[in-house]
Formats: structure tokens, C-alpha cells, sequence
DNA sequence: CGCTGACCCTGACGGC
DNA sequence: TGCCGTCAGGGTCAGC
């Protein structure tokens, strides 16, 4: 589920409740997650008030005066706000009780996804070497044209490095390589300026339209079901091997370009 | 430093 | 109906 959009959807579901509250209890029933929860995190977060949700990269991060609970929720988690006293579920790995009504819930069945406790002035090696945000000033195609320099491997893996910019999944960046017309396994040192321009404004675009619509999708998400569904209608490629290219009508290609599945059109993407 | 492949885990799906 | 292989939106790490 979680590219960057869903991230940042969860953030501005949640963020309204979070606000102001404070953390009643925490419970954790799974601990084995991507990273092991850290044992003391329900007795530093109990009694904290959140004063921040913030996002870095595909990371939430909730601020407190004592530090910061950063949740990441891999391929398959979420976290959304349940009414008080809902049995939890399959996969409901921890509970964050907030005052006032509402339970913010983690659910990951196939836990990639982590939680981690940022102490004030504790290094963060996870954050630290993180590209520029893409929907950033600092992201551009002068950037991407700059890093990439000299580089042999496939552009696609290439956009998809967080040290080159953070928060392009495989969905989106099938989709933005698709609409600047750069087929995925060029490599990425043969790309133009003019073209990674087109495609730097391409990957804000994509992800600008897929929040904006995960937002419409999400916005009764309070107690409801928590299944977006925001992207499908719009999808140019991804997930659509065989299938005919929007744009010219020929049979979408397949290849795999470090072992994820890249979907792109012969004759569009060059 | 750059690149490749293995790996973490569950669930859905198609073929037999 | 069940079993098996494959694949899935994430990211880190070892090894070359």
C-alpha cells in the first residue's frame, strides 16, 4: 500500500486527532517487525503529548518534548485511527491510546514496516544520507542530471535510490519514466538534462495528483475501512504488461530491473 | 563508490 | 479441495 502518497495521507488523517493529545497507553502484541520495537518505547511514549505528525521521506514521525516515535510502514502497514475499546485484529501489531476517544493502530501483516524511538539529539542513521524530498525546491532535474553522472545502472533504479530522492516507489516511477518518455532500463548517466527536467516535473506531478486523490478516498477514514483504492483509474503502466499503451495502442513490455517489475512502452519510452 | 542479489514476512492468485 | 510456485506498493546489507 505506502508509497509516499498514502504516506502523506495517513499523516493528514491522523494528524487533527494527534494534535494536543496525550498518550494514554501503549500496547505492543508483535514485536518482530522489519526492526525489533524497542522494549522501553510504551513507557517513553506513555504520558507524552504529541505536538507534531510530521513526514520525512516515507516516514511519519509524532513529536513530543521528549522525543519522537517514527513509524515507517514498509509494503504492507498502515496506521489509522480506531474508536476506543475495537478488538483489535489479525496483524494489529501495537496500539497507541491516545486521550480523548481514539486509538491510533498498527496493523502490518507482512512486517517490513518499524517503529522507532527518536531521543532529542540521538543520531537517526535512517535519516541521515536521505536524498531531497521531491516535491522539494532542492529537487530538480539540474539534480538528477548532476548525481547522475557516469552511472551505468537503470534510470528507474536509479530515481528509486533515497539517496537520489526520496519517496518514488515502483508505482510511481514506472508512471513518471512512462510520461517523460525515458524507457526504465536506460542508463542513467545517458539521460539528458532536458530529460530528466521533463522528468523531475513529471515525478512532482504524479505524486501531487495520487495525494491529492488518496485524500478524497481517505477522508471518513476515522473508523472506516482504510482501503484506498485512489490510484487505479489514472495508471498509465504499472500493472498493465500486455496491455494497450494509452498513448500509441502497442502491447506494454515487461522487463525486471532489480527484481521488481518495470512496465513501460517500446515505442513512447526511449 | 556503484551495482547486484539475498533477505526480511504474509497473503493472494494461478496452474495442476 | 489442496499444494506449490510466483509475485506484491519497502528498504538494508554483504560482497564483488
Amino acid at each position: 500500500m505506502p508509497e509516499l502518497p498514502e504516506v502523506e495521507t495517513t499523516r493528514r488523517g491522523i494528524e487533527p486527532h494527534c494534535l494536543g493529545r496525550r498518550v494514554r497507553r501503549v500496547t505492543v502484541r508483535e514485536s518482530r517487525l522489519r526492526w525489533p520495537v524497542p522494549p522501553d518505547l510504551p513507557q517513553r511514549l506513555r504520558g507524552a503529548v504529541i505536538r507534531g505528525v510530521d513526514r520525512r521521506a516515507k516516514y511519519l514521525l509524532l513529536r513530543t518534548a521528549r522525543g519522537d516515535l517514527m513509524v515507517h510502514l514498509g509494503m504492507s502497514g498502515s496506521l489509522r485511527l480506531v474508536p476506543p475499546r475495537e478488538p483489535p485484529r489479525t496483524h494489529d501489531h501495537v496500539d497507541i491510546e491516545l486521550q480523548g476517544d481514539y486509538c491510533l493502530r498498527f496493523n502490518d501483516p507482512r512486517r517490513f514496516g518499524s517503529l522507532h524511538w527518536l531521543a532529542p539529539g540521538e543520531p537517526t542513521p535512517l535519516l541521515d544520507h536521505l536524498g531531497p524530498e521531491p516535491l522539494s525546491d532542492a529537487f530538480d532535474g539540474a539534480w538528477l542530471y548532476r548525481l547522475s553522472r557516469g552511472r551505468r545502472g537503470a534510470v528507474k533504479t536509479f530515481i528509486m535510490d533515497g539517496k537520489v530522492v526520496v519517496g518514488v516507489g515502483n508505482i510511481y516511477a514506472s508512471e513518471a519514466l512512462f510520461l517523460a518518455g525515458i524507457h526504465p532500463g536506460r542508463a542513467a548517466g545517458r539521460v539528458s538534462l532536458a530529460r530528466y527536467e521533463r522528468l523531475a516535473v513529471q515525478i512532482k506531478r504524479v505524486l501531487t495528483s495520487a495525494i491529492e486523490q488518496g485524500g478524497t478516498t481517505l477522508r471518513d477514514f476515522v473508523g472506516g475501512d482504510g482501503k484506498p483504492g485512489y490510484f487505479a483509474q489514472q495508471l498509465r503502466v504499472y500493472g498493465r504488461a500486455g496491455a494497450p499503451c494509452r498513448a500509441c495502442g502497442g502491447p506494454l513490455k515487461e522487463l525486471r530491473l532489480g527484481q521488481r517489475s518495470s512496465v513501460y512502452c517500446v515505442t513512447c519510452q526511449r
